[in-house]
DNA sequence: TAATTTGGTTTCTTTACGCAACTCTATTGA
DNA sequence: TCAATAGAGTTGCGTAAAGAAACCAAATTA
């Protein structure tokens, strides 16, 4: 592949997408948050292959998306748990799942359906907002720059 | 690579990175979000060979996250413009944007800056919210089966 | 004590990435 | 009018990464 790498981008999302932004990396964490804690679980529930799950584990523990905690007694048994950066992939995943639930549905499958611990009512649909909560498109938003200036459309 | 595709898979999650999942689609999108629709433009841009960027829009317009459209009298000039679908994409990369820019901060340089163009404000951050607008992490939310019967944790 | 589980590593093949060079059609410019 | 340039790709090649399968060693379990 010989991939081009974005560390030093001065692109916060080509920052993002080098620590997360292949095809396994987002599918670990999302199985993090489902709770598989486990080399073998993540191995049994994604079907990927053992060396390339592997390098994805120590690349998340590398950039702090997951921790490796020893468990068991005398080393050999380990656990990966997200940190709360990895957390902090909640949003991402899910604005992941929705737009995935409402442009390519699964044929004979209703959307996994997230809903609120609290109250049991179904979560809303992620959008940006404006600092009073108002739903805003690319269309509604520009980019200040540092040193005030122009307004420059995004 | 001998990629694994997940066109069937039964998790949106997973249909969905198969369309953007990969290091450039991502980016793609984000600069036609900047207002660029040109071939050159975005091979300038983003710095990607050519071929990929060919491969990459192909697949965007196949997947209708993009459109190819036919600029110029004769044939020959097209502008790859955002589908509904490939706007819908807004949250997702404002998501990435603003974790890269929490996690993985550029060192001398302020993030990119994000403001309502009605009141020019800045916009929230992203977060899953539960229907009456509070925040969620990932331990206040459940998976509701589809046929109700019992709450597994997500 | 043998078999199994866990968490890898190694080897090998296939595939895709990245670069550079090339093509072909329009458009611009002298 | 003819050459040069720009836009949008395509082709070929070397390299690096993905996937499969086999192997390995420590620790559990039977």
């Amino acid at each position: 592949m010989a991939r081009k790498r974005f560390d030093d981008s001065n692109c916060s999302v080509a920052r993002a997408l080098n620590e997360v932004g292949d095809w396994w990396s987002l599918l670990v964490v999302l199985h993090a948050m489902y709770g598989t804690r486990r080399f073998v679980d993540f191995q049994k529930e994604l079907g990927i292959a053992r060396n390339i799950l592997c390098d994805r584990l120590s690349r998340l523990v590398d950039n702090e998306v997951l921790r490796k905690v020893d468990v068991g007694e005398h080393g050999s048994r380990f656990e990966y748990r997200l940190t709360e950066k990895g957390r902090d992939l909640f949003p991402i995943v899910v604005a992941l799942r929705q737009w995935g639930d409402k442009w390519n549905p699964a044929p004979e499958q209703a959307p996994l359906d997230l809903r609120d611990r609290d109250t049991g009512r179904p979560i809303r649909q992620i959008e940006v907002q404006s600092v009073d909560g108002q739903p805003l498109s690319v269309r509604d938003v520009f980019v200040e720059e540092s040193v005030p200036k122009t307004k420059k459309a995004v």
